[in-house]
DNA sequence: ATTGAAAGAGTCTCAGT
DNA sequence: ACTGAGACTCTTTCAAT
């Protein structure tokens, strides 16, 4: 996609601090950057109408929540055309949080939260398995998560 | 872990309400759920303080700040006592995202997001190739990401 | 486009239940 | 432990630059 955004540094500045911590206020986030609060939520609403800031989200441990595993599924189609319709299957499994269609060994790299090993042989067992046009599935469980953060947007835009 | 935090329902269904929009007011989140905003504050509050929810990330649109690859790489290990070593030097290239080490197929499963192919494959060339430790690797180009979303917490908890 | 101030909305605290 | 009200802080708007 063209960059044609006409973003400048102090958007760029701004996507940058918030992605790591959405919680800071526009006027201490002003006082960082060395411009007035409102200056801060003029660009903010800019950035949001472009669609460039789509929300934020919680984030939360999920070990302390009892999901303790971590799992990403690699998945063989029978025939690649059948992507669009396993994608909408697995779409529907709740512990499957995210999808993406690859390049390589795999045509489908999926990740699985789930609460312990049992409910994680479940998923796999009761509802994935059962899903057509899935030919068979590669299993990584996830012993440590070693990093998990937002790309570091550069705050160095063109203007 | 010992899922022994003594959560109420309350707790899980704003966790729950919260992990895809962490936008909405504690006022109107109370009204949803049928309590006052200060109860709504409290046990936020709570939640903060035990360690639950960590804070909040902006939800940026990638592809529009010219973030076009995302990719996932495989990584075999010379030896899996290199684990550490090999993750501490992955981490401070900053357009990789996460890491986990794994069973199966890789030691590590780690994610890199990168403007484009180019920039890519210099990322790969000159800082993944040069990392003491790792025996080869495999790269998975996303080409479609059709899902991305949070675990959906249950709201049923124990108490 | 940025600012500073005023208006409006939300967070936070606390006494009462 | 929840509520509602008051104090406080932050967001939002807007006239002026």
């Amino acid at each position: 996609m063209a960059n044609k955004l006409n973003l400048d540094k102090l958007d760029y500045q701004i996507i940058h601090e918030m992605m790591e911590n959405a919680e800071t206020s526009y006027a201490d986030l002003g006082k960082k950057l060395f411009v007035s609060g409102g200056t801060i939520h003029v660009r903010i609403k800019k950035l949001q109408e472009m669609g460039v800031v789509k929300g934020s989200r919680l984030n939360v441990d999920l070990k302390m929540l009892g999901y303790d595993v971590i799992a990403f599924i690699g998945i063989y189609l029978e025939k690649s055309s059948l992507y669009d319709n396993v994608a909408r299957e697995l779409a529907k499994i709740p512990e499957i949080v995210r999808m993406n269609y690859t390049t390589g060994n795999y045509s489908i790299l999926a990740e699985i939260i789930c609460k312990d090993i049992n409910h994680l042989r479940n998923v796999l067992h009761d509802q994935l398995q059962k899903i057509k046009g899935i030919e068979r599935t590669e299993t990584f469980i996830s012993l440590d998560e070693s990093l998990n953060r937002n790309v570091q947007v550069s705050a160095n835009g063109e203007n």
